[in-house]
DNA sequence: ATACATCCTGTAGCCACTACAGGAGCAAGT
DNA sequence: ACTTGCTCCTGTAGTGGCTACAGGATGTAT
């Protein structure tokens, strides 16, 4: 059975822009075509385009994404491999996620400063840097 | 006391292709020119740098720290904007948070099925979809 | 005088898409 | 048969926020 582009998309979960990006890029294999053109997708390819889905809601790079489909071909020593990508994912979405954390405590810190009625407000006050004598006054709080 | 690109660059933290980008991108005005050329910053325009780049560190965007330029040069009415601006951007932040953190758990569960010696591996097994006939079996784990 | 650092402009690359423009083809209804 | 509208095609440009050159002109220290 053989889909056109757009029952894949839908199927996969993968916009049709993003398939076509995705081919071009060599991160899947050139689709089948029709005798007019058009691409057909079969339900191994379908299938793939999941499972770059997943890997990049994962928040896997392209580049690994690449890998783990060839590995995925592969029968034999990948799973330390794969391991390893994962783990090395991992730590990044671990720093992103201490960044954003710290990013949310100073902002939430930021606004409870606010609605105090100061001369100047707080917020902005704090973003200039408190001690800076470049800051000129502005905006009752 | 007027500085180098150099310096400015320095005392701000953010860098000197940076400082060029900003000016060429009109988010900051255009630095004052020696003689010869080169740009000069004084204490205020340093001031403004540190000042965009804390917002950047707290995650605004660039388009929100053009208005909170804007804004500090006003007197009035400016904080309840402030206050919106940063209260989208703790929302914005608080998703992304979120959804890391979904991210984060999900690939701890993934590399925790490893280590199993199954005929298949389970990450690459449950990334493709466990119950999807096209996936064909590969590596020992 | 001679190194070397720093500055300038302009352009291209990064990542992972997304959004057109401009055209061809196909399926369903009248 | 014809029209309407949907989907498909290619190719290119834009997004955000930088970063990295190339290729050249100055400035500073020895």
């Amino acid at each position: 059975m053989t889909q056109t582009i757009g029952v894949a998309a839908k199927r996969s979960g993968v916009n049709i822009e993003t398939i076509r990006y995705y081919e071009r890029e060599g991160i899947v294999p050139k689709a089948d075509r029709t005798d007019n053109g058009r691409r057909t997708y079969n339900d191994t390819a379908i299938a793939r385009l999941r499972f770059v889905k997943r890997c990049r809601e994962l928040g896997f790079p392209i580049s690994d994404i690449k890998i783990l489909l060839a590995l995925s071909h592969q029968n034999t020593g990948t799973c330390d491999e794969i391991k390893r990508l994962s783990e090395n994912n991992l730590k990044a979405v671990t720093e992103k996620l201490n960044d954003l954390s710290r990013m949310k405590s100073a902002l939430q810190e930021l606004i409870g400063s606010c609605n105090s009625g100061q001369t100047q407000c707080p917020t902005l006050r704090s973003l200039f840097g408190v001690d800076d004598p470049t800051t000129s006054s502005n905006s009752a709080c």
